[in-house]
DNA sequence: TCTGATTCTGTGAGCGCTAACAGCTCGCCC
DNA sequence: GGGCGAGCTGTTAGCGCTCACAGAATCAGA
């Protein structure tokens, strides 16, 4: 029939079917009054029958604005950062828009930089930017652009629009859950200190105690790994004086697990453990996992929400959203052994 | 000094500052060969100065491609889904292409037709899709559109392009080792069935039993919880006779341990486990899982270079790439009790 | 000096869309 | 019947870029 090469129907192949002109099309498109209901459905039927899609290169060169998100986030294979990205995503898709992802290798300055570099070329319509410590923060000073930002887990103590979970109480309703349970005091094996998270917990670790008028042991700090918690539990194993630790995630608590299983120290029996995060397979972990959960759902529409507030008014924002942590009570915690 | 509002600067405007054609500059930035030096130091100074960002929409409106890659996943949060895609994403940032993100929360075809079209919607120059069972694949089947695809552990059986792991082998590596450590048979807990994953690893686990002439006791089916894993270790820690279990997966590993433990029946003394994927805290459970490490990084490079392949040639292929699985050796895995 | 190839640079059109405005069709009121 | 406003539809320009082509500059060889 048609010896040429296929083209995608445009705008005005639309119309030419509906026998309208692209205008209309475009009307019916964006959903403008003033278009008769007869001539609405024509046009609809006419997209339908090409299987026509507009073309966003188009609308984002006309209106100067872009349906795309971008996200800068470090590790994406973790289970916060994946947690939350895919609960944007969810939220993002839902307002009719698309996600594009940064992940970079570290989080220093440069990094994190060019990251956001790269999303800004893509002229994308809103960066979200998860920025645990101060390194990541600090590349986000000097952008000269104007895009709408939000940063997740970033520097409190800045001016930008902000969404955290609150380490602080959630770190403390563990610590307070141990110390109700009878002990004395409790050990805290943190995140790396730089990150905001870590701070957060090992605050809200210590105003616990403090309240409780119980001694402050060292913070032993550690990565998020387990393999770090491994040998942070190792040293705690060694003191037979500890019965309670409050590991800074989950998979942290797992390597502490490991090491004091390993020289016979039994968990809840002789050491109480409570972890963070409430990763699925903590209610697997032997003993089952005692830990706080972070409602990465709730972050990631709070994120959104506050990016497209920045969208459509246009104008920057440094509105703060704060999502409360929860204890989950498992079999990890007992009294202290007599 | 200028009131009228601050626009991006435009190709136009560097033309006019470095005292050349805007069709010099667009050369400029295209690497075009018939530039001179001297020129071409000129304008690459005017961007500097002027910060000047292409408009990525326009050069899509014109050229009709865009730099964007679309990934189609179901839970991105889960280990293996989330490692790919930062493995993708760092190889495609490499290349100059931004990788946009559809989760997707359930795997039936018009979910995945959704995202895909999603996808397509943004006009993306190519698509991944992690479809590891058949309703993801059949979801594709209908794709009026002509842009590239590839699938990640999708349907063997299909012509598209496909990018999986070697599921028989690593399979058949587990349980061999476990009977080669003497156990006259393995018991399977498995993925769900309806997985091509499952299927292959469920495939060379009964290959390897048969080729050693051993008896190829009843699949268990579960999903990939560590809740299902539990409830799988439950049933077998009751049957004595059970020695030696190869799990679909490390989480599901972790279930069967808690199991197992629940009923004094210790691992590796009374059972031998192997777990697959190697999360990274297999080596911290109690005792270290011995378990098939997938190597999600080089998953991640050869599903971007089948779909570059397939972007520059502009032909569809049905191109493989298998990646082969290793073995992880830790302290799961013993002789079965005298 | 001229010719012709070679290298470099500029001009014009147009990608598909939206925004601004112009125009057309009604029905209603004076 | 003329005028008018409201509702609907069409026309035109232009977003910032690349492509095709035309034109200028340079250089080698005759």
């Amino acid at each position: 029939m048609d010896g040429r090469t296929a083209r995608d129907p445009a705008m005005t192949d639309v119309a030419r079917l509906a026998g309208v002109s692209h205008q209309t099309v475009s009307r019916v498109l964006n959903d403008h009054p003033n278009v008769r209901e007869q001539t609405r459905l024509r046009v609809r039927a006419a997209i339908a029958e090409l299987g026509y899609r507009p073309n966003r290169a188009a609308r984002a060169l006309v209106t100067g604005r872009s349906q795309l998100l971008g996200v800068v986030a470090q590790n994406s294979a973790l289970y916060g950062p994946a947690s939350l990205l895919a609960a944007f995503e969810g939220a993002a898709a839902e307002a009719g828009f698309a996600v594009s992802v940064g992940s970079v290798g570290s989080l220093d300055r440069a990094s994190v930089s060019a990251a956001v570099e790269r999303h800004l070329d893509q002229r994308v319509a809103g960066i979200v930017v998860i920025a645990p410590v101060a390194s990541a923060n600090e590349a986000l000073d000097h952008l000269h652009s104007a895009v709408p930002l939000v940063t997740v887990d970033g520097d409190p103590a800045r001016s930008t629009a902000l969404v955290t979970v609150d380490q602080v109480s959630g770190a403390r309703a563990a610590t307070r859950f141990l110390l109700d349970a009878g002990h004395s005091t409790v050990w805290h094996v943190s995140g790396p200190t730089q990150w905001f998270d870590s701070a957060g917990r090992i605050a809200g670790w210590r105003a616990e105690l403090e309240r409780a008028g119980a001694e402050v042991p060292p913070v032993i700090a550690a990565d998020w790994t387990a393999a770090a918690g491994y040998r942070a539990g190792q040293v705690l194993s060694r003191m037979p004086d500890v019965t309670a630790v409050f590991a800074a995630n989950d998979h942290l608590a797992l390597g502490v697990l490991r090491a004091l299983s390993e020289r016979g120290r039994s968990v809840p029996g002789d050491v109480s453990l409570i972890g963070f995060d409430d990763v699925p397979e903590a209610a697997y972990f032997t003993p089952p996992l005692t830990t706080v959960r972070q409602d990465f759902d709730a972050v990631g529409r709070a994120t959104l929400s506050l990016l497209l507030s920045q969208i459509t008014s246009g104008e920057p924002s440094s509105q703060r959203r704060t999502v409360a942590p929860e204890l989950v009570v498992r079999d990890s915690v007992a009294p202290p052994p007599a």
